[in-house]
RNA sequence: GCCCCGAUGGUGUAGUGGCCUAUCAUGCAGCCCUGUCGAGGCUGCGACCCGGGUUCAAAUCCCGGUCGGGGCGCCA
């Protein structure tokens, strides 16, 4: 539940029930009017019970027929689950429950002893998925009706987390002297080459999703701007059907001048570290939530063990001796893949980078340093990943401001470098060396809540075949 | 794109050719009781994905379709 500190009273609220669950000692006897969707209604006599929750915390109304209009009561005697209800009275201490012998009184509570009350909008009965019922429900039912599921608490919670995961993220790179920016999600050409674009029509003009905002930040570094994020969409039209794959995800993204892959590493892991720590200083609630809805299903809790920084780093040449010690088949010049990286995971748990891949793994735009080559003398690149466990969270590097090779490496991967003059150009003027990276938000997201998919922290999720709601 | 698996009331499930006019929970409707509190008690409602086939007999076996799940590839 969401702390209400701050917030104005509404049009249809004196105080959230937040305000009273917390404050009601100090408010007995006090008329407020608050309003919430009805979690259960008991009794069917002369006096009723209706819990009322809203985004702040859940509260008893207790309504007697003798003290309101009959007609008002019995509407809100015959209200179904889910309708948002609302209540004015006065704020009473709750009388305690029956508890069995021994066992002492549980702290005291506040309920409201109804005056007067309105159902605002009626639930249509039966709910589509439960709120309160304990039975699961299947993920793709759960989307289907992602309204209901999100009056769920422990879903509520993990979006709490998102933003403050977003929040806390943001704060980090200001305080390092990044910008926030905003890239054109419709782009005339393949951006990168490598995934499938989704194509669309801008007026008579083919045009494309973007799939990556990669291209446009490095051009607003080679601009001047120095330092710069993005926290937004990117789209790949990929038919890939997985837990950690979407076909619309939101991709946090930096981009920084005079730095290199060294570096921006450094500012990834002090950010996760600063959003680890805020989490731990100020939302265990939200992750006790979580941690109470995974023990009701027999899942292990979850908990905020704040990283130590550095992280470690593993190149791309040790990691493929780690595999190959570990039984994988592997080569230097492979793809380090989902099960390999169980492997390097058994070592390296939590959070780790791996640097330093092969040229010729990399996107065209990532730097490499002629004299940097592999065990078996490949070209190594300055382009590197983040893991946690198996998965990949984030891909970056330093960038390649050397026109003439930037060109070169287009055309080494079979791509013409005249299609791309909108970005070369940029650096015919004068290239800061610079380096950035992009995180997958939803991927961190599940690390901190445990999420076994990530479409249970994307609020409606875009994949292979969901395009609705 | 490849490989596996699945589909039973609103929701989550039991079911392994006849014991199925289909189990349990939750839900919903109604009644009783009640300053309840994970309320309780009673009664009722509600389902075998679609189309073929095998069989005396199909929720159950076979084929096709649709939808869904998992894994791989690729990536964030």
């Amino acid at each position: 539940m969401r702390d209400s500190g701050g917030w104005k009273p509404t049009a249809y609220r004196s105080h959230t029930i937040g305000d009273v669950t917390s404050g009601g000692a100090d408010m007995i006897g006090e008329e407020v009017t608050i309003s919430g969707y009805a979690e259960t209604v008991r009794g069917r006599g002369a006096i009723c019970f209706l819990m009322l929750r809203d985004g702040t915390g859940r509260i008893q109304a207790f309504l007697k027929r003798d003290n309101m209009d009959e007609t008002v009561f019995d509407s809100i005697q015959s209200a179904t689950r889910e309708s948002t209800i609302q209540v004015t009275g006065t704020v009473a201490q709750k009388r305690p429950p029956k508890v069995p012998e021994g066992e002492p009184l549980p702290p005291p509570e506040y309920e409201v002893s109804v005056t007067s009350a309105a159902v605002l909008a009626d639930a249509a009965t039966p709910l589509p998925v439960g709120v309160t019922d304990e039975v699961n429900v299947g993920l793709d039912v759960r989307l289907d009706n992602r309204h209901l599921d999100l009056r769920r608490e422990h879903v509520n919670a993990m979006f709490q987390l998102r933003s403050k995961v977003l929040q806390y993220g943001r704060n980090h790179l200001i305080t390092e002297g990044f910008q926030e920016i905003n890239t054109p999600k419709i782009i005339a050409a393949a951006a990168e080459g490598g995934t499938n674009l989704f194509p669309m029509k801008y007026f008579e003009t083919d045009a494309y999703l973007s799939q990556s905002p990669q291209l446009y930040k490095q051009l607003a570094v080679l601009g001047g701007l120095e330092r710069v994020f993005e926290i937004g969409p990117a789209f790949r039209a990929e038919k890939h059907d997985t837990y950690r794959h979407l076909n619309e995800f939101i991709s946090f993204d930096i981009e920084g001048a005079w730095m290199n892959d060294e570096d921006v590493m450094g500012v990834q892991e002090r950010m996760i570290h600063h959003i680890w720590s805020e989490v731990a200083a100020n939302d265990q609630g939200l992750i006790d939530v979580v941690n109470e809805y995974r023990e009701s299903q027999g899942q292990d809790p979850v908990s905020v063990e704040v990283p130590n920084i550095p992280f470690p780093r593993i190149p791309y040449c040790d990691a493929i001796e780690i595999v190959k010690a570990g039984g994988g088949d592997i080569e230097w010049g492979d793809d380090i893949e989902s099960h390999h990286c169980d492997i390097i995971a058994a070592e390296y748990p939590g959070f780790h980078f791996l640097p330093r891949w092969p040229m010729s793994m990399k996107p065209f735009y990532i730097h490499h340093k002629e004299e940097e080559k592999g065990s078996s003398g490949g070209q190594l690149s300055r382009g590197f990943d983040l893991n946690y466990g198996r998965d990949e969270m984030t891909s970056g590097g330093q960038r390649e401001h050397r026109v003439d090779v930037l060109e070169q490496n287009l055309r080494n991967m079979g791509l013409e470098p005249e299609d791309f003059n909108f970005y070369t150009d940029g650096f015919r003027y004068g290239a800061p060396p610079h380096a950035g990276w992009g995180l997958g938000v939803a991927r961190l997201l599940m690390v901190l809540t445990g999420a076994g998919n990530v479409r249970e922290v994307v609020l409606f999720p875009r994949d292979r075949s969901r395009v609705t709601p």
